[in-house]
DNA sequence: GCGATACAGTACTGTACTGTACGATTTCTC
DNA sequence: GAGAAATCGTACAGTACAGTACTGTATCGC
């Protein structure tokens, strides 16, 4: 019951390589799917077996690309668990891979909403994760819980994500801890130039 | 001699305008002739007279909405300019023009050699202005000549790109203003977390 | 007013891509 | 090994778009 057909799985997993190659070295418009069989050798027809539409295949790539991101043992304090969250973070915006494509989802979401779906799936995925860092943080009393998370992740992970997508500066985890260290410095200065 | 034909001017915006507003509501994708020609009443031959290509169009669409910013006055010094310069822009991130065409022009950067060029003189512009910012902050003794400007814009930027892209969090002035003095906070904290 | 030039409108070619249909072949399951 | 199902390969219709060519009309500068 639980075994599928391997060779389902495995044109499938082909397909979605493949195409990911595609969008990452070439950009989403160069998505068709004579490229994917061209590139992968997997029949035309076999491809909108999987797929109804082209369209249906992006959204796959996409969510087949999309990062996960695991919660820090919860042993940590907030300040080393939140170091090794951005550090993990780093390290999948330093990928090609998702470098590329992080930029396109943020381009398409606004007018596909299937992927605009696909983002809100990973930032709420992600979302619980810096719910649960934040929860750490307020029990050691670093702040209140007047803090809003949003806004929080907002000024820890954007520097990272400038980096990623401006290419200016380099991205590396020295970023994060920095990124992090004002963020701990702004916190003991509460009343900031008032 | 400097006196150009109203005629051509007139055109000139009219496509441009009406372009912009097709790549602002339905992404650069949609962004054809007959499209052009549809909605703005000027005549295909006429597109063509002034841009050789749709792709060259494109490229002078988003060099025509690429926002200008303002160095702020020289009397003010690095905490208030910075400052200044921040809302400013918040202001053209919360724009909705430039709020959906920066996404469009990362995610295209990559591939397109002649928009990677429009991005990189948008950043120019910008980085002179920030390294006359950051020579005032070093003539103030807020930090030594050994800081990164590249690495403090993305600190202090990021986050407002990030606001502006991911949605999760309003883009306001307030941001700038939280994002500046967790920067400040981190200047009289040289050595964090070591 | 007059010549020059930009614009309107239409028609056309060529191409690239989507999605469908269908018979032949391979590969899996049992 | 036999039947089922996935894959291959190809052909095809339909569409959308880029870019060109050409004629007639409106608008500019002088």
């Amino acid at each position: 019951m639980g075994t599928t057909d391997p060779r389902i799985a495995r044109t499938r997993a082909t397909v979605l390589d493949t195409a990911a190659a595609i969008v990452v070295e070439q950009g989403t418009a160069a998505l068709t799917v004579d490229a994917v069989v061209a590139r992968s050798g997997v029949a035309r027809s076999t491809i909108y077996r999987h797929w109804p539409t082209r369209d249906d295949l992006l959204v796959d790539v996409f969510e087949y690309c999309v990062p996960s991101l695991d919660t820090p043992p919860p042993e940590l304090g907030f300040e080393a668990a939140m170091r090794q969250f951005l550090h993990a973070v780093v390290g999948h915006l330093a990928d090609e891979k998702w470098n590329r494509m992080l930029p396109a989802l943020m381009a398409l979401k606004a007018y596909e909403p299937t992927l605009a779906r696909v983002e809100e799936r990973m930032e709420q995925r992600q979302g619980k994760i810096s719910a649960d860092l934040f929860t750490r943080g307020e029990h050691e009393g670093l702040f209140g819980p007047e803090l809003d998370p949003s806004r929080a992740i907002a000024l820890l992970v954007g520097p990272l994500v400038f980096a990623a997508l401006s290419g200016e500066t380099p991205i590396t985890p020295e970023l994060a801890d920095a990124s992090l260290a004002n963020f701990l410095a702004g916190l003991s200065r509460p009343d900031p130039a008032r």
